[in-house]
DNA sequence: ACTGGCACTCACGCCCAACGAGTGCCAGCA
DNA sequence: TGCTGGCACTCGTTGGGCGTGAGTGCCAGT
């Protein structure tokens, strides 16, 4: 049996009163706030179906009824309404992001400020750009046989690995630069792997042993993706959930801590480019059964580089959360593309 | 009046007593669980004669006594014996370390290991080494104008900013980059900033805009003390305050967001090379005034670089946690001197 | 198809009494 | 002088009983 109009409206004013009071809502104040011109009879009747239906419940006999998560499941699809930012919300995120200064700042100011304008719990992914190239590749000694591999890629991206080196090995290590950077500056992560190896055998015997060195801390900077790497925060607003705290919020802190879970979370809505939202149960860790979990891909045109989110309780404003995030998502994927 | 040898060995049980069970300790329950040897009624003499000096309270006339911020603070000032880590804690330290990758990995480890040997939140500071020298300066250009400025110590720490580079200035940047090398390579920072003032007055007029973007770059990361950075793990362990939840757990939380607050908290510890413990009211920031920090500063010898503690309730475990602080922040010391 | 009426359910708040852990005080004893 | 046993007292906790009211399901009437 499919639901009628009304039926689909009560449903819409349970939830969105729900939310806001955070207490099960009955059919008496549904009808007074909500101008549904039926008697409060009428909307116990329809109540009664969409119970029946799976769609709302009552926590006991003689109380409201409050929205099951294939409730909240039918609102996010059908019923809800896109609410607008407010000018307050639109102009945070342009303050918030102006004058980052580099990838580590963008992803450090975009998690404050998703936290700040959905008063959820923020998750931001690092950026994979699986696109850029390989910009540079400097190899230097530190003290007492230590050095560093450093790879700077086009996106501004630095990162390091030490290595082990010999003393006195300096001309050895700006013969060994040169060639690599002959070899893969330009190339994209995925290319300059073959690259690479098929330098090693080109080098002369005694420069094998450093090359072979150099060469893995190379290899392994390319395939230890960045975006493996998550930013929380937020975290005080985990208080909102107020009561059910060691049934609800150790286990969400637990999750926070866990990078696997996290990525796993977000994950699921890194192919999408529009914002996914998962409901309760629909989740996949178990710990997270009582929260829901908005979130959405970010990046440029069709390139999407990775996901920032938000965690939160089930009874959450999905109209306007949906929004935030994925305004703040389109803002840091056009503020991140124009660099 | 001075507390006689009875009165303090009846603080430390009742401290030891509520720190295992978190309930008021009565003076019967006092002389069965360790061998006084006197009556309850000549321990309820006592237990006025502390209340009265306010080292133990009431919450309420016929409970029993539990400590207050002064009876802690004797105790481990004065009672506190040193507990020897426990052969877990020995290998948890060890295996944890081993094998971290460079200074990011050992903080990340550092306060994972922190947070699970204590059961507290943990917080570590990025080590500062203002006695490292700079290495190497790297300048790069990316793409559409944008370049970087990377800075290596002899530390083995990487830092970068992003600057504007007219395009096809790749000559004048390699020129501009030897000079660089030659003047502060060996240098400390301090130094540093001596010797690149000079080198701009010996620029070639055409290399001045460019040599200035790249020395303000060069600065603003020396200037940037990477020990204001601040890592947090643990925070499960707050649901440990089980009860009390808006009054303490938020405002906890709220302060392990802000870098300025936790800085501040450790950095009273920063001077001194053992462990410092600030007990309840003691603390700087207002929300922290029930719980109590554990703090030790960490570095090589006499050379303390940054520090590390964890933040917990009043009612600690202050024998243990002070003994796993220690081991911790000197470990963690010897192993990043030994690279 | 909707409405008003009515009996029913049940969580919540309140009061009150019993209980008991713990205290302070005091007189007696070494 | 210091310790002890005894005793009256305090007061938070627990649990049962009861009234209240919000909310429901059902049914007859329009």
């Amino acid at each position: 049996m499919v639901l009628d109009d009304r039926k689909l409206r009560i449903l819409r004013a349970i939830i969105t009163d729900y939310v806001s009071s955070q207490e099960p809502v009955g059919s008496r104040a549904l009808v007074e706030r909500h101008n549904l011109d039926v008697s409060p009879a009428t909307v116990r009747n329809d109540m009664a179906v969409l119970e029946e239906q799976g769609y709302i419940t009552q926590p006991h006999t003689s109380a409201g009824r409050i929205p099951t998560d294939k409730g909240y499941r039918l609102f996010v699809d059908r019923l809800g309404t896109v609410k607008p930012l407010t000018p307050a919300e639109r102009r945070a995120i342009q303050t918030f992001m102006a004058g980052a200064l580099d990838v580590d700042d963008v992803v450090r100011r975009t998690v404050r400020l998703l936290a700040q304008v959905t008063h959820q719990v923020a998750i931001v992914q690092y950026p994979a750009m699986a696109t850029a190239t390989i910009r540079h590749v400097d190899l230097i000694t530190l003290t007492h046989g230590r050095g560093l591999v450093i790879l700077v890629n086009s996106a501004g991206r630095v990162e390091q690995r030490p290595i082990e080196v010999p003393d006195q090995a300096d001309e050895q290590l700006a013969d060994l630069r040169n060639r690599i950077n002959l070899a893969v500056v330009g190339m994209t992560s995925k290319r300059a792997i073959d690259a690479l190896t098929g330098l090693l055998d080109v080098l002369p015997d005694s420069g094998r042993p450093l090359g072979n060195v150099v060469v893995a801390a190379l290899l392994d900077m390319m395939a230890s993706d960045p975006s493996t790497r998550v930013v929380v925060g937020g975290v005080p607003n985990l208080t909102r959930f107020g009561d059910q705290f060691e049934t609800t919020v150790r286990p969400v802190l637990e999750a926070l801590e866990e990078q696997v879970v996290l990525l796993r979370l977000l994950g699921e809505a890194g192919s999408s480019a529009d914002v996914t939202v998962r409901i309760g149960h629909e989740n996949p860790y178990a710990g997270l059964r009582s929260t829901s979990v908005v979130a959405s891909a970010y990046g440029h045109n069709d390139d999407m580089w990775a996901s920032m989110g938000i965690v939160g309780p089930t009874r959450m404003d999905y109209p306007s959360t949906i929004a935030n995030v994925r305004a703040v998502a389109r803002y840091v994927g056009r503020f991140l593309a124009e660099g």
